[in-house]
DNA sequence: CATAAAAAAGATAAAAATATCTTTTAATCT
DNA sequence: AGATTAAAAGATATTTTTATCTTTTTTATG
């Protein structure tokens, strides 16, 4: 469904909508056990997510990954295609090059709508979106 | 969302439903172009798909590949748990170990209906149902 | 029975994804 | 300025997935 590295980054940042600001910067030190992942993997996937603006973060001392409030505009869908690209996303569920909306593939109907729902919720979820569920308690730790 | 190999698998098994019978085994090498996808990696994954019971093989001069009424009645699921195992099935979204319906983890309930939706149209669609969709005109080859 | 045909199995190779280690660059603080 | 802190980048290693090649076993047929 998703890459590992996807599910990765998707953690870590939410760990920082919840924990982060922009007076509160986090190391990845600080976050890569609840991600469950190694410091340096993790610094790795931080570093792709900030080049792509996805998250911010700032060198040197007192440094380290936070979100902007653009940031928490950012959807999970954001996220997976910053990782991973979005080959997996939009290309046909068997993989046919010539499967397409014009000529659709064997399975294109019969299993389109099912794949498409999945990304469109990762699309349709901010990062505000996920932080809300957190107060309203109904996501729980750990991740 | 699926591994190459269950979609070699899927196309494979779609092509021996439409074209094979007891009277009428198919060879790898009379369907891997159709797939795309090399004899020998086709075979491999055929010859798993046979021990697992989900398509039918005989060994020697005339054998081949081919498919039971019995086999007709596998889904799409049936494949690629063959080919894949059912840990990407089962597993949360985000590959939590602890989640489950009971523990629900942060975006279980956001994203579980719409991944478990994928999962159910694979489940029901059996080959039998794919044979019917391509005699009706609705499903073009080539795979 | 010998031969040919075909799947099954085993061993190896290549590619991609995941993971780690080391060095460099940038920022802050004294 | 110098020291320290932390992200960024580069290089390398490991693991998993995908792919190929070779040998073995089974079956049918002349």
């Amino acid at each position: 469904m998703l890459s590992k590295s996807s599910k990765y980054a998707i953690k870590a940042v939410i760990y920082l909508a919840v924990n982060s600001s922009q007076e509160h910067k986090v190391l990845v030190r600080d976050m890569y056990q609840e991600v469950n992942v190694s410091e340096t993997y993790l610094a790795k996937l931080m570093q792709m997510l900030a080049r792509q603006k996805i998250i911010s973060s700032s060198k040197g001392r007192g440094g380290g990954f936070y979100l902007t409030e653009d940031n928490m505009d950012k959807t999970l869908l954001d996220i997976v295609r910053a990782i991973d690209g979005l080959d997996g996303l939009t290309s046909c569920v068997l993989g046919i090059n010539a499967c397409d909306v014009t000529n659709p593939c064997v399975l294109h109907d019969l299993v389109g709508s099912s794949k498409s729902d999945f990304y469109r919720v990762l699309d349709r979820t901010s990062l505000n979106a996920v932080v809300k569920r957190v107060q309203q308690g109904k996501l729980n730790f750990p991740l």
